[in-house]
DNA sequence: AGCGCTCATTGACCCAGGTCAAGGTCCGCA
DNA sequence: TGCGGACCTTGACCTGGGTCAATGAGCGCT
């Protein structure tokens, strides 16, 4: 049964306990955590638990926009296409982001899962609920949007004004301090491994370039001993703060 | 003594009175419009409004993010740089316009006055206050920046993904669709009046193009006969849709 | 009316990054 | 352990848009 299940691009659990949501090792990470313990029975029951596979699209952009989502785990591409396939991956989603905040009939952007994913999927009636009940939710919102807002301009920025070198260099130091506090980081060249969880393809949508662009320029930082490049999923960060000054335009 | 204060770059007008609110032309534009008439008075007591000239910057990007501001009258440009100087424009804020949504504790952006600006200022405090008071309000600034997020991403893509032919007609169908309702609109052919209070150089810096492209461009598009250029802080859109299916690349 | 400033246009040339094409590497599977 | 397919790298070449430079247009000021 279990290798059934895991065969389907969508799992909704049907035998979720009331305390999901307390023994959630994302609350920590997500707007859930502004809610107080005693109201989490509350918050397990407006939503459902959905499991998405990898390369399985959860969310399509122009759908009718009824569902909210809270990721539990797994990272996820977001993206828009344009008429002719062209790609622009606006954001990877990983765990404790909050999708969905669009308040428009449809969704504005598709989000496919790059890893084994889960999420806390809520109906709009039932966020709406939520919001009436538990002020302190909207106020977080209204703190994500701020900062999603703020990561958007900065990537505007990336897009529209940086080179290629200065892209790539932006998007290693962005992976590398979303690392949860690793001992020794701050200081001046200690190594970094990120992860990787998407595609060269995806990381080129991500930065508007090519894959081929995106494979020369790491190619480059590799023969200039700023990077390591273990496997396609992992990279060494062995310079951060030469990386840094790359990114921010100062090298 | 009009004359000496609209010399200066900033200026607080002191002699305000309670109903400004009440009386302000942009309320049906702004996020006040969820505040009922018989609160305005709180709302002008926790405001002071301020004039921006042109050319002069009321937010510095990095400066502590000490006030909000609501656009009552004018257009400036939001804007970040790198340290060799390159701009890139986030966007123009227009009347009705909420700034400083980051929730940060300096500004992300830069804002500069187009045209004779004046904004509502409010200092972090009082908006907290606010806030608490009138809990819509709260949900109509979520309500915004969840929109801001939708402009933001649709602008990665174009700054991504788009060619200078599609980015400078997104342009133009952008500015072109926030003339508020003229009669005839929607229909096939109809000649819109485009409003550019910018110069070509904020242009290009918004769509991530240099001065010369968007220049370039543009006279291409007229002597395709899309556009007419009467002067240089006006486009006349003479086939909406015919730009409309090149800005979303379907041209 | 004419000066001088800022902004916009246009042309000639160039280059960062895209395109096209040919391998290479990794990994799951039989 | 060797096959197949997805993904990545590298090289050669090309081009959209950037750079540099000259000219034009609009406008406030005297």
């Amino acid at each position: 049964m279990t290798a059934m299940t895991r065969a389907r691009p969508l799992v909704i659990d049907s035998h979720r306990d009331a305390n999901v949501c307390l023994t959630c090792g994302a609350r920590a990470l997500s707007v859930c955590h502004v809610i107080d313990e005693s109201d989490l029975d509350k918050l397990s029951a407006a939503s459902v638990t959905v499991s998405v596979q990898p390369g399985h699209t959860f969310i399509q952009e122009g759908d009718p926009a009824e569902h909210f989502f809270n990721v539990t785990a797994g990272t996820s591409k977001l993206y828009k296409l344009l008429p002719d396939g062209r790609r622009q991956v606006t954001g990877f989603a990983g765990v404790g982001y909050f999708l969905g905040l669009a308040v428009s009939s449809s969704y504005a952007f598709s989000a496919e899962a790059l890893e084994p994913v889960r999420v806390c999927r809520f109906s709009r009636t039932k966020l709406r609920g939520l919001l009436d009940d538990f002020p302190a939710l909207e106020k977080k919102l209204l703190e994500v949007a701020s900062n999603e807002l703020v990561v958007a301009q900065e990537q505007m920025l990336l897009l529209g004004r940086k080179t290629a070198r200065e892209r790539l260099a932006s998007f290693l130091i962005a992976r590398a301090n979303m690392i949860p506090h690793c001992p020794g980081r701050g200081a001046a060249n200690v190594a970094e491994r990120i992860q990787l969880p998407m595609t060269r393809g995806d990381i080129a949508d991500y930065l508007g370039l090519t894959i081929e662009t995106v494979s020369r320029t790491l190619s480059k930082l590799r023969a200039e001993k700023f990077i390591e490049i273990p496997n396609n999923s992992e990279i060494v960060l062995l310079k951060h703060d030469a990386v840094e000054d790359i990114a921010t335009g100062m090298a």
